[in-house]
RNA sequence: GCCUCCAUAGCUCAGCUGGAUAGAGCACCGGUUUUCUAAACCGUAGGUCACAGGUUCGAAUCCUGUUGGGGGUACCA
């Protein structure tokens, strides 16, 4: 649309002899109570012309009509100006721009980025929270990459620290050598019990010691049980055989759990790095930073860095022990990641309860002059809440992640058979579509939502099937390749010599034609959700289409027919490449 | 206390680099199947865009304040 655009601009030059730029042409798509598909506001430009908003766009578009050949009429409404677009512009476009074969094809930009998402403690099974991070993770991903990056997944595994302590002391003194084999439970699952037996028995001690007369403060510190889990990780920081021993068997366990729910969500990693190697980084960048005059050691050895000129606090950054603090393992991390990679953008998917944490973080790195610092993104999101407010794992109100998988496949398994449409499946091809319709359902319902918007999840209403769902997008995508397949459909562009479009065709096109645009804003944003939406009215303007025109298969003119298929064809394809972004497969029938 | 994010229909959400009469879905009510898949389509109803000011030709959108809610503010991660 460049052309309307440089035509304005002329014409202002010619009309009122002023040089005005280009972004005072303000162009829009035009509202469809009105003639034309696209209009110029012209309130932007009244300043230049001297004359009312009306006369204005009169002005202009009687110049536009004159000199631009796609200009074939106009009218003015108030301070608007529409422009109508000869039809031949979008049959060109169309048949130029989105039926050429690189149209979904992805522009290497030059650019590498790393994407940090998942990053799951080893002491619990993953619930809706870290479900939610995965799938969004996942899916700016595969956006980065449709927007010509090359991306480097990871997965900063949070392998060692109290909380692990804490199941793998429950487990020693109340497991009974349980295993994952024995009990038939997932390793996570196994793991994240003891968890809660762990702090089933240190709530008793609690209890106990407060009724003795001490502090609840007191009895947390003093509780047997904390101190034992105390003592265990600092032998396992020592490399005591018995207890590293224990934590590999019990981190194994857990691993082999993640996997199966990582497989059946369809995220995947380029490069794990574990916090048990990590741990012990960020000491030089913390003498790196005493030496730059950035940080600054306290009488006690601790070592701190003074942010209130930022508007923010003094921020410890080494304990006065010598020992790392959660921000000096993450400096360190950070440098390590960059020397890997060498990238240029650097996103950590993380929770917004992060918020000031990577604040903090990405400014010291600033300060002490990373020249990567200003490609590192805290790619926050909102916590998904239940009705009964937060998500804790300790207490058990979490909604696990295997669970609600399994209810969602089945839902998705019941309402098809409800339909009768797998009457005529294989088994296999049964379990596949139930498998992509269930998780179809779940990921578009939680990435169809703005990432740093906070989401409420009601267990006891199931996440829908119908309206603006997952299951609907794939089900126009399995329609249209129905169709497709029954017309014995073969690529060509159609004849328009005697074709008049519908509006709802030119809807079509236009709506098509933005998908590249709609690709790099959301890039942009990070945001799915973008496409997601985007992907929700190409479905839903499709099946007005589809509704409006008489049968395809029976069309009688062969120019017309091919037409037809091929916006059919691009929307199934626009259709797929959207929701593989999004991660969502899309079925050929359902 | 301080910092930060959020507030749009009964519910879940779009719309936010300022543009025309604020849009969807769900739920509710009504209609569409001898024609390519009714997980669809068409229609009715539903709004003080939390509140109050300000900037502007024009504000759900930008600014200030207020209220309500989330999160943070640890020598935890």
């Amino acid at each position: 649309m460049n052309f309307i655009v440089a035509g304005a601009v002329k014409a202002v030059k010619e009309l009122y002899g002023q040089d005005i730029a280009e972004d005072v042409i303000n162009l829009q798509e035009t509202r469809k109570e009105f003639e034309g598909q696209v209009t110029i506001v012209v309130f932007p430009v009244v300043r230049f012309s001297k004359k009312s908003p009306e006369e204005t766009g009169n002005d202009i578009g009687t110049f536009l009509q004159q000199n631009v050949a796609e200009v074939v009429g106009f009218n003015v409404v108030k301070g608007f100006l529409n422009l109508s677009i000869a039809e031949s512009y979008w049959v060109n476009l169309f048949n130029d721009t989105l039926l050429a074969s690189d149209f979904l094809m992805a522009k290497p930009n030059g650019q590498k980025v790393m994407v940090e998402y998942s990053s799951p403690n080893t002491n619990k099974p993953l619930h809706l929270g870290h479900v939610r991070n995965n799938l969004l993770g996942y899916s700016v991903s595969e956006l980065l990459k449709a927007d010509g990056y090359e991306v480097i997944k990871t997965n900063l595994v949070n392998d060692r620290g109290i909380h692990i302590c804490k199941s793998m002391l429950a487990w020693q003194k109340w497991g009974n050598g349980e295993t994952p084999e024995s009990t038939g439970l997932k390793g996570d699952k196994l793991v994240g019990n003891y968890y809660v037996v762990f702090d089933k028995e240190y709530k008793k001690e609690i209890n106990a010691l407060v009724a003795d007369g001490q502090t609840e403060e007191e009895a947390k510190k003093n509780a047997p049980l904390i101190k034992e889990a105390q003592q265990m990780l600092l032998q396992w920081e020592q490399g005591d055989a018995a207890v590293v021993g224990l934590w590999e068997k019990m981190n194994g366990w857990v691993y082999s759990g993640f996997d199966v729910t990582y497989k059946k969500l369809g995220v995947d990693f380029d490069k794990y790095y574990y916090e048990s190697n990590t741990y012990l980084l960020g000491k030089d960048t913390i003498e790196e930073g005493l030496a730059k005059g950035v940080f600054f050691k306290k009488e006690d050895g601790s070592v701190w860095i003074d942010l209130t000129a930022d508007g923010l606090d003094q921020k410890l950054v080494l304990r006065s022990d010598g020992t790392s603090v959660y921000i000096t393992q993450d400096l360190g991390t950070a440098q390590m990641k960059y020397d890997d990679f060498k990238m240029d953008k650097s996103i950590y998917v993380v929770g917004n309860e992060q918020d000031y944490h990577f604040k903090v973080l990405f400014l010291i790195l600033e300060k002490l002059g990373k020249s990567w610092a200003k490609g590192l993104y805290h790619l926050s999101y909102g916590m998904v809440d239940l009705p009964s407010g937060k998500m804790k794992s300790r207490e058990g109100t979490v909604v696990d992640a295997d669970d609600l998988i399994a209810e969602m496949v089945d839902t998705a398994k019941q309402k098809t058979e409800e339909l009768g449409k797998t009457n005529d499946f294989t088994e296999a091809e049964k379990t596949e579509l139930y498998d992509t319709i269930g998780l179809g359902a779940l990921k578009y319902f939680l990435l169809k939502v703005e990432p740093k918007k906070r989401l409420l999840f009601d267990p006891a209403e199931s996440i829908d099937f119908q309206g603006n769902t997952g299951p609907f997008i794939q089900y126009t995508h399995a329609r249209i390749k129905s169709l497709l397949s029954r017309a014995a459909y073969q690529f060509a562009q159609a004849d328009y010599a005697n074709i008049q479009l519908t509006s709802t065709e030119l809807d079509m096109i236009m709506l098509l034609a933005k998908y590249p645009t709609e690709i790099s804003n959301a890039a942009k944003a990070y945001s799915p959700a973008f496409i997601a939406n985007y992907l929700y009215e190409v479905a839903k303007l499709f099946n007005k289409f589809y509704h409006e025109v008489p049968p395809i298969i029976k069309e009688e003119d062969t120019a017309v027919k091919q037409h037809r298929l091929n916006i059919c064809k691009i929307t199934a394809d626009v259709i797929k490449s959207g929701m593989t972004i999004l991660g969502i497969r899309v079925p050929e029938r359902m």
